[in-house]
DNA sequence: GTGAAAGCGCTAACAT
DNA sequence: ATGTTAGCGCTTTCAC
């Protein structure tokens, strides 16, 4: 079926080692044997053996992706910037998905039966820092979002205590002083959520308001129905929020639909900001107030960790703890409220 | 650094071929060998090397997704839906991103450069059906959505003609007459417009109504954005629709989007209906009617596909053309007028 | 500038 | 049941 570098050599009335010169364009090869080999190159429809070419070199030119669900916005946009940023390097990415299943998220940290990847990005979900330890560290790892205490990654992500402080202090700002946080995972060892809910509370007590556990409401999952339940139950228990911050958009989205059909009217009677910067928080109605963390930048920079750990396998450089910057999108769903 | 079989044996005092054995369980080997084999692989944390085994097989475990774009939610869902199954048949799935570049979706086809996965599943976008044609056809192919006429490679995809018409007939039941279809892509090979508009225009002449040109609106991408400029358009040129028909969700959305911001009231003043059962139409306001093609096995059936020419690649069976359920999914956006 | 050949790590055909 | 070894297709050292 397909040809090999032999059977081009043989057409060409070369040995191999030409013909591979000839393929790679390393070394120089004189005129009239270059445009022989060419000739049969095209002739036979040459197409080098990529298992082959990685087993001689070691790599395989395959970077892993894991990261918990392809299908949600956010990750999405995520997977797309890394797979984007991963050509250019002319890496090929490998995607898993965990669905937030520590088994799996472990699975892949130890290498999954095999060293396909020369390196691994992760977004852990199931899995907290102290977790992320005992691994086998063949390969090197990238962590978005959570730390590893020990240092034994480098690590991506936005300053999310931080960011929920200021887009808690915006609601702040526009006179709302019931502020709902959904969002919470207590079942995970994540930190992410926690995190967000430090930032949230620094920014409750500075404006000289008390935490209200009341108001902050526990989710299963990130998803919009999430979002949606979330609401209900917080409307449901009578907690009468004038304002929300979701963890994330499609938590934010979720609840915003409930708004609706509650009929509570968004700025007016409930402002609401999310986390993320997804593409459907601009369309939403209103649109959504959000977080938006530099996904290109993390894309970019988790890329970089990669390559300088993969190029440089003897580099003893401590592992990078690297922010990347995130802006407030102020938009209509949190705007003054006019009641 | 990872230890090789070689390492194992030694360590074992065996032959590389029982550890072999061993690792894969195919042979039988006697159980205090094997213990004693498990040991050192434990010991030495013995991982396959996976370009050394493909190398050996012939094959790469790898399948390829060739999709315009991961970032958009219909996209997002099928790759998620894609990668999920392919782990069950042991497949690894390497993305790519064509961004509706020909010369991408070529490259691509023509193998891009080295055999690297062993069965590709590739959503055509700026390619059409005759284009679809030369290459070199080393490893089976899978075109989703649009059909290849010489019968060169399988083909999966819903009934866009019918699903179209079902949609636009489910505009005229309720009463719509000035029903606009957006989505129109003149400017590209593909069928998939063309396709949903023969059926929106099909269904309209049912209804003994003349398609009028003014209320076709093309599009550049399928984004949100290229719906509510459509929609933006539309209105303008004082087209007067009281119902849209969207070739997709994101346009669908796009579209609600202008007709709030005009002060339209959906589906009072205006129905809207979309096409890709995405996730956020269900939470859109009013929640989207929308054509639902069963994404779950446009994913199944593709893979099946991969894996009869994979695994019987001398078959000569026919290319198949798969056509896959579809439903309307009627929600609020398209209720009955009540003006 | 080009050829011959070793060897990357694994599996399986061929031995015993 | 287990050892020995050829060979998958490629790159590259060594020789000329």
């Amino acid at each position: 079926m397909s040809s090999r570098l032999k059977d081009v050599a043989a057409l060409a009335g070369v040995s191999t080692r030409t013909v591979s010169n000839v393929v790679s364009g390393s070394a120089s090869v004189a005129e009239e044997t270059r445009a022989r080999v060419q000739a049969a190159l095209d002739e036979l429809g040459y197409r080098p053996n990529v298992a082959a070419r990685n087993l001689r070199a070691g790599r395989t030119g395959l970077i892993g992706l894991a990261i918990p669900e392809l299908y949600s916005p956010y990750f999405g946009e995520l997977a797309s910037l890394i797979v984007h940023a991963a050509r250019d390097r002319s890496w090929t990415v490998v995607i898993d998905q965990t669905f937030g299943d520590p088994e799996a998220e472990r699975r892949l940290l130890d290498g999954d039966g095999g060293r396909l990847v020369d390196g691994l990005i992760i977004s852990p979900w199931a899995l907290g820092p102290e977790e992320l330890t005992d691994r086998s560290r063949d390969v090197p790892v990238v962590l978005l979002g959570e730390r590893q205490p020990q240092g034994l990654a480098d690590r991506v992500a936005v300053d999310n205590v931080l960011a929920a402080e200021e887009a808690t202090a915006h609601l702040l700002a526009s006179g709302r002083r019931r502020i709902a946080a959904i969002g919470l995972q207590p079942h995970l060892r994540n930190e992410t959520a926690r995190q967000r809910l430090e930032g949230y509370r620094k920014a409750l007590r500075g404006a000289g308001l008390e935490p209200d556990a009341a108001l902050e409401q526990p989710v299963t999952t990130l998803h919009r129905k999430d979002g949606a339940a979330a609401m209900t139950a917080l409307l449901d228990a009578g907690a009468r929020p004038d304002a929300v911050f979701a963890f994330t958009d499609e938590l934010a989205l979720g609840a915003l639909h409930i708004a609706h059909e509650r009929g509570m009217s968004v700025p007016e009677d409930l402002a609401v900001v999310g986390f993320d910067g997804i593409e459907d928080g601009q369309y939403a109605n209103p649109p959504l107030t959000t977080v938006v963390p530099d996904k290109r930048q993390i894309a970019e920079r988790a890329l970089q960790c990669l390559a300088d750990r993969i190029y440089s396998p003897a580099s003893t450089v401590a592992p990078l703890d690297i922010v990347v910057p995130h802006r407030l999108d102020v938009r209509a769903s949190s705007g003054r409220r006019t009641g």
